[in-house]
DNA sequence: TTTATTATTTGACAATTGTCAAGTGGATTT
DNA sequence: AAATCCACTTGACAATTGTCAAATAATAAA
């Protein structure tokens, strides 16, 4: 989350820090579905789930990719797109009703001006979220198809109730006939 | 480059800036096949590659896997040790004799500390190398072995010159082998 | 409950890539 | 120039995964 390390400001910040960011904060409710964002087109919002569930995705060879599941309390977002406001390859969808909280590029950018003192934050945001993703290339070369899955179990052990097997093959980079056999050999 | 997009910053707070960052900034040389980094330590260091060739790899079945190449006027580090100051599973090496110059985290984030209005481009250079990174997970993903190296070919011609086959071969994800037969049927 | 729809599994086979061993060619050393 | 070393290529075969089609299971609709 974007406010994962408040540990080193004191209160009085603390309160006008997320009073700022609320302002920019859009709560939106999503139905099952629909899409956050469309490949295409670039992407404005950074989403917060709040409630629910979404994936990005894009196609490959006619064939839908997950490249992120977001569950509750994640961000989401075409994020090459969002910070180089160029067109984007992914879709955003929820895959179950969801709340959604959206900032847009234009207020968060405006707000940066504003009061740099929040720099840090965003900073802080970056450098979480860049860890995330190193952890993903290093989880796609690292292990195998096997060792992927059971590590989402492990880490998301509901992900499997909710989402449809073949999101989970793509996102650890298999078909869907493979996961299935992987599964029944244990 | 960390100094990459400053179109708008006023001249005196560009010296400052500059001379800010170069204060902190050691220049060093090193020879080929040696250190910058080493598996199971936290990376104190973000390394600038100024002349030369640097590159991050790992070990999987006892086998070296390069994770990204660094050439010139850009930069490498153990990014998830040196953010998270976690022990690291990469090892960083020059592959050539190369200059470069080193910024430890320690002197960084004092630096920012002391000077918040700085925040704004370490926020800029990670927003950079997140975008550089989700490309290559979409350059894995996206394309075949054959396309990764067209790629590289065409972006880095000079690097079939200056690195080995093999650490190509394991930077785009296969056997070294099948790299070489690749390479034979155009 | 029955039907329809969608999700998952299974089978047979093809294609791709890895593995290990051997060979080639070029550069360096003595 | 011969010997040595190293990078790269090639061959034969095994292992893994993908593809396409069909069957089964699970879920939603009538």
């Amino acid at each position: 989350m974007i406010f994962e390390k408040l540990q080193d400001i004191n209160e009085p910040d603390l309160l006008e820090l997320l009073q700022a960011f609320q302002a920019i904060m859009k709560k939106e409710t999503f139905s099952k579905r629909q899409l956050l964002h469309e490949e295409g087109t670039v992407c404005d919002y950074l989403f917060l789930i709040q409630t629910g569930i979404a994936r990005s995705f894009y196609y490959k060879d006619g064939k839908e990719i997950t490249a992120h599941f977001a569950v509750e309390n994640t961000s989401i977002t075409a994020i090459d797109s969002f910070v180089q406001r160029k067109k984007s390859r992914y879709n955003i969808e929820v895959l179950e009703d969801s709340e959604v909280i959206s900032i847009s590029h234009q207020d968060l950018y405006t707000l940066l001006e504003e009061k740099p003192q929040y720099e840090k934050y965003v900073r802080m945001f970056l450098e979480q979220i860049y860890v995330d993703l190193a952890e993903r290339i290093e989880d796609l070369l690292f292990h195998t198809a096997k060792e992927r899955y059971d590590k989402i179990i492990e880490n998301t052990p509901d992900l499997l109730q909710r989402v449809q097997l073949k999101h989970i093959a793509s996102f650890i980079g298999i078909t869907q006939e493979t996961l299935s056999r992987i599964r029944t050999q244990v």
